[in-house]
DNA sequence: GAATATACGTCAACAATGCTGACGCATTTA
DNA sequence: TAAATGCGTCAGCATTGTTGACGTATATTC
């Protein structure tokens, strides 16, 4: 097997789905990233929104600026520091996220049933490695 | 672990390496995507390769065009059909396929070690699995 | 308290890579 | 001989990435 063709389609399958509902609705897979990380870790900082998906605050500023005046996030002053936006989903935001994530999730899911039952910790073991140490972890926060 | 969140570090690490390197030599992704499946797939049709990236011949053509001018893709006409251009590596191609290879099967087998003896089918079938039918085959091959 | 640094936003211009629509040429098929 | 096929190209547009420059509010430091 070639992992890296596999790799490449099965990336595609993933991200693909959810396009199709993200471009009915006028938003691209970069509006999907933000929400996603937005999501998953509720009151994340801007800066730490950048480190994570290691864009440009310009590039994320667009689509964070749709994001916001469409009422899928909305950001708050933080409470030590009043220059950081912390960000949130709306409960907009979370449905949306909720359909986006059903798809992938059940994409997922089939993958790890195939796997097997010993097979899951497998795969997560052989992403971790995959990724090494690139991944970015959010101002104070554990795991 | 969230497994949505770790392909995307995953496929981004993945991709990032190869990146580095082509944009030192003037070429994207989509230049890597089009000759790793011609190096993969040699005397890929034309129409077999639109099929396997999912992309506009337009698009297609832009990246062709520098590939084939810069002497990386050479095109052939069919044996039995002379209208199509069949797509080979050169020496030139090869060697840059060979060099950002390198460092995705790197990481890779750094995975699949991690992953165990055992978990490497499990890694497949999990791939597979996750790419469900929507692998394109191209014209003339098994497999 | 004034100067400086930080967090964030914004304008402008540009590059890569998708897209649609329209058209042309060579070759094969009907 | 006419139509269909394989491929290429021109033109224009959208998304999402980039640099560089600048502004505003808030914190920090001398």
């Amino acid at each position: 097997m070639w992992y890296a063709e596999a790799l490449f389609f099965a990336y595609r399958e993933f991200t693909g789905e959810p396009d199709r509902i993200l471009t009915d609705i006028g938003f691209g897979r970069a509006h999907h990233r933000v929400l996603f990380f937005v999501s998953r870790y509720p009151a994340l900082r801007v800066a730490d929104l950048l480190g994570i998906l290691q864009i440009t605050k310009q590039s994320l500023s667009r689509v964070l600026r749709e994001l916001v005046s469409k009422g899928y996030v909305r950001q708050e002053a933080g409470p030590n520091d009043r220059r950081e936006r912390l960000l949130f989903v709306t409960d907009k935001g979370a449905d949306l996220v909720e359909r986006l994530a059903a798809l992938q999730v059940a994409r997922i899911e089939k993958g790890l049933k195939a796997a097997g039952a010993d097979g899951r910790e497998a795969v997560e073991r052989f992403l971790d490695a995959m990724i090494g140490n690139a991944r970015y972890l959010p101002h104070n926060r554990e795991s």
